[in-house]
DNA sequence: TTGTAAGCGTTATCAC
DNA sequence: GTGATAACGCTTACAA
């Protein structure tokens, strides 16, 4: 039995109605009195019913966190961003992982619009996700990693131009062919990668053949599996860029299994730093995503509606949706080398 | 405005008693009524109010998963399997990340018990976790990967048993003189794989030195500092048993940092089994846990709890407290061989 | 079997 | 400036 404002109330010898005013900061009430209740208060190591409260204000300080998944260190290094922005601000983070499935995902978002999170940070499925009723319950959503749909506000970073200078900078290595393994087609990440492989081959006055690029699943096994196909083609590529850091894995598998050597037979970039990528052999060359920058980013966004909603009761969805675009950087290591 | 009982009640032309006595299938209703009141529901689509439930019945069917690490995959496994099982008993899971804090540790654990959740599975802080508060509000805990104190359920590896199994594949190998990285002295993991290096040592008839081991902080900078001392000291050791994948990472970055090559001058044996252990150079050698499992486990034990605590209104912790020991397993890389 | 009503712990709207 | 009190949406005695 924690100690109830009413407790307070009784050892200040106030209404709890006053306590509640103290504790909140909200109207005037006399020094002296409030002197009372906060000395009781801390007395009686009282907290507060986050839940009661809730119920009241139809609203928490919980933001909700949905990754689609959890294995993958790009999304842990994002929900280490929210979570920093969120704790400074006084919220805490609900953190789900929806595996890629978009029931999960349903779910997830059922449990946080009816838990009156404050706020939702998603990263969307790839078949796409539906937050109307979030935006019918004026929660703010923010979309991180893939764009969500025009109404909403995102931060990703400018994946095509990643794509582009991985494959540019394989082109330049002195890799003839290279091929692309993206993500699932219905992830807007993924074609904005392959677009992004196209043009640098395009540019580059190579055609840029479709029997080049695979959509995979954004997973190991997936990758291992695109990497089997584009070898085993007529004409095969000579070197990969493999759109996120679960399916170079998968071609690292691949490749070793065929006893090719990468950075000798075979280049290879990726998608996305990991703390193993110096230590692979050769070491990975990578498109590096400021991942804790866009969780930190989408974070202070996704507060800013939250505090306009309280504010203000007018419908959010009035103002116009921001997108926030960051820059990758290419870490070059020895993968992408070619070597005699 | 979501539908509330009172509408569905409305609709139904029932009290909000039969509907909530519907909806929860207790008590015996009129099958008609019954019928009635599942239709009215489901044309309005009622979902119930998860925040008000939570307050009248004080608790609600969310489980809090306080980790330490969130960018350790071993953690991450751990999630999985607690997310499975949850998912399966109809439970959500509250993700939180502690980051080895043991301030934002304790703040989550206000949090999770504030907010009235079923139960807790807990990666204990290195300096101990105070789960008293929870107790005293008969919220069940469960232990995961570090043990906490006799009166709480846990789960975790034999840690002792896989730095002995390390350390005696290490001279097995023909390494000489074997040093060890292991956490903080606080962390009974620490403590424990410790003793099975130096079990190992004294079985092979060597003094385990206490100049052999090096205790860090479980992170990467840690675990390089650590190697670094080792390496300078007047007998250095000609291979690492390292207690966690974190700290590996450290130890290769020093290594290499020396020219020194593992597998031919430094054996090498890392703790947890990563998806990129077969690719670094040369590929890690390991001590595995089941890291699903674990969470998978802790989840069905912390559930059983709950459902025992929720029948018997006794106090829980007269039950006495069970300890699982699952088994760890080494996998043979290259960075353990001897090649001269 | 069903309905009425009393809470769960807050916040917010009133009168005073 | 302060205190009753209604309300948030639900569950659960207790009556009927």
């Amino acid at each position: 039995m924690p100690t109830t404002i009413k407790d307070v109330a009784a050892r200040a010898d106030v209404s709890v109605a006053t306590v509640s005013r103290v504790l909140n900061g909200v109207a005037s009430v006399d020094p002296a009195m409030a002197r009372r209740v906060r000395a009781a208060a801390k007395a009686l190591g009282y907290e507060g019913n986050p839940v009661a409260r809730s119920l009241r204000t139809q609203k928490s300080d919980l933001l909700a966190l949905i990754i689609s998944d959890i294995g993958n260190p790009f999304f842990t290094a994002v929900a280490r961003g929210v979570e920093d922005v969120a704790q400074t601000a006084g919220y805490s983070v609900l953190l789900c992982n929806s595996d890629e499935d978009s029931q999960k995902e349903s779910r997830y978002l059922d449990i946080a619009r009816r838990s009156m999170v404050a706020g939702v940070l998603l990263s969307p499925n790839a078949g796409g996700s539906d937050v109307t009723a979030l935006q019918r319950a004026n929660i703010p959503v923010v979309a991180i990693d893939r764009a969500l749909d025009e109404s909403i506000d995102s931060v990703f970073v400018d994946s095509s131009e990643g794509a582009r200078s991985a494959t540019e900078h394989l082109l330049e290595q002195g890799w003839r062919r290279p091929g692309c393994i993206t993500g699932p087609r219905e992830a807007d990440t993924a074609e904005r990668r392959a677009r992004g492989f196209r043009e640098a081959l395009t540019q580059s006055g190579t055609h840029p053949s479709d029997s080049l690029i695979r959509y995979a699943d954004y997973r190991v096994a997936g990758g291992r599996a695109a990497t089997a196909e584009l070898l085993d083609s007529p004409t095969p590529p000579d070197a990969f860029f493999v759109a996120n850091s679960e399916m170079v894995i998968g071609a690292i598998e691949e490749i070793r299994s065929r006893g090719m050597r990468i950075g000798h037979d075979i280049g290879l970039v990726g998608f996305d730093d990991t703390p193993w990528a110096p230590f692979v052999d050769p070491p990975l060359t990578v498109i590096d995503q400021p991942a804790y920058d866009i969780g930190a980013e989408a974070t202070r966004m996704l507060l800013q509606r939250v505090n306009r909603a309280s504010t203000d009761s007018s419908n959010q969805t009035s103002d116009l949706a921001r997108t926030v675009l960051l820059r990758t950087s290419l870490i070059v290591r020895g993968s992408s080398l070619r070597r005699l």
